[in-house]
DNA sequence: CGCCAGGGCCATA
DNA sequence: TATGGCCATGGC
């Protein structure tokens, strides 16, 4: 099925129908962009409860300042909850740096194009292309598409043929949806709310909001 | 007890 | 370019 802008539809008939379920999630969760990126290191192949254990023990002090001061050791132990903890202080350190190019201002950053700032931060120690799409998604509002492995998942069980690499994938949604900022923010929100939401065990759960697609290859509901 | 989570790096072929 | 080992905690 296609539009008049010739738009493969399946994704935004399942943008419509999670919206319908979940509304705005409003994401990032986090108080300012900076604490978007920490937190986009920290949930890393980890739990999102992990990660909060991790940013409350900065108290007060989550800032670029408190980690760029921090020594690696002590600020590992900070982060011990989200685990990878030695690898992780080492990535926060180096992306704190990035930051610091533009005196951890987000305007700056905002200012630059966004294929620029995104090589930046994929040349970044840790920064990988999830991660990458996510700063640049979340805390600076930049409209690139945020691809992850429940993206991945959802698309290779409805089925949608997106691809395989991250790149392809990433091309297709941008390609198949309304190229906005605010689109991209809320989708890859309802993805990840509507994965977490979901049981893993049965074929099919109650109340799943994509019902019937989910029949598809047993097991995953999400 | 084993499995896995909102990845990414690095060595190897 | 494509795998595989590695990193590590905490919830279930």
């Amino acid at each position: 099925m296609v539009n008049s802008l010739n738009r493969d539809t399946k994704l935004l008939s399942i943008y419509e129908t999670l919206f319908a379920h979940y509304g705005n999630l409003h994401w990032w969760p986090a108080k300012t962009p900076y604490e978007v990126i920490v937190g986009a290191v920290l949930t890393q192949n980890t739990t999102w409860s992990n990660v909060e254990k991790a940013i409350a023990n900065f108290g007060e002090d989550l800032s670029p300042e408190t980690v760029a001061n921090a020594d690696l050791i002590e600020l590992a132990e900070i982060i011990r909850p989200s685990g990878f903890f030695n690898q992780k202080a080492n990535y926060l350190k180096a992306v704190t740096t990035w930051f610091a190019k533009y005196d951890y201002d987000v305007p700056a950053v905002r200012s630059e194009p966004l294929e620029k700032v995104r090589g930046e931060l994929l040349s970044t120690k840790g920064i990988g292309l999830e991660t990458a799409d996510a700063i640049l998604l979340y805390a600076f509002d930049l409209p690139t598409f945020v691809v992850d492995a429940y993206t991945i998942r959802l698309c290779g069980r409805y089925p949608i043929d997106t691809g395989k690499d991250y790149a392809t994938v990433k091309a297709y949604f941008e390609g198949n949806l309304p190229q906005s900022t605010e689109f991209y923010n809320i989708f890859h929100a309802l993805i990840v709310m509507n994965a977490k939401a979901r049981c893993r065990k049965k074929p099919l759960c109650e109340g799943c909001p994509l019902g019937e697609r989910c029949k598809k290859k047993g097991n995953y509901c999400r």
